[in-house]
DNA sequence: GTTATGACTTCAC
DNA sequence: CGTGAAGCCATAA
């Protein structure tokens, strides 16, 4: 077979395949489970890129549907930070929805919610 | 081209 | 448990 690969000095297309396979990866998490950003990076192939996975659930297309709130920090806890101005509340509420416990510091028990893939 | 920032992780102290 | 540093890499300026 030919070479289809057009030679690439500069790494043209990496992020788009990291971000098709970070997407498949969040969406298989099921209802009333959670998968750490390291974790998530790891299933998508794509090991010590925890980072890689935040910036893409934040730039991720809304027309697609993805569990984006089931993906939190390896704390057990929601990653609040100023950027989405309260959108991390929404995230624990959903979570708690789903029957996450938080306790008094917004924490959860990550080892008891944590999925397996 | 460089520099700074960030929905992160991990280890050391 | 808190803080700091190093690692990683896309995005914005």
């Amino acid at each position: 077979m030919p070479t289809k690969r057009k030679l690439a000095p500069t790494a043209p297309a990496q992020a788009d395949e990291a971000i098709a396979a970070i997407c498949a990866v969040v969406r298989g998490i099921p209802k009333g489970w959670v998968a750490t950003y390291g974790q998530v990076a790891a299933m998508a192939g794509l090991p010590r890129r925890a980072r890689l996975v935040g910036h893409v659930l934040q730039h991720l297309d809304p027309a697609i549907k993805i569990p984006w709130h089931r993906v939190v920090n390896a704390k057990g806890e929601v990653s609040y930070t100023q950027s989405r101005n309260g959108g991390d509340a929404l995230q624990q509420r959903l979570l708690e929805k789903e029957g996450i416990e938080f306790d008094d510091n917004n924490r959860f028990n990550l080892e008891r919610f944590r999925w397996h893939g």
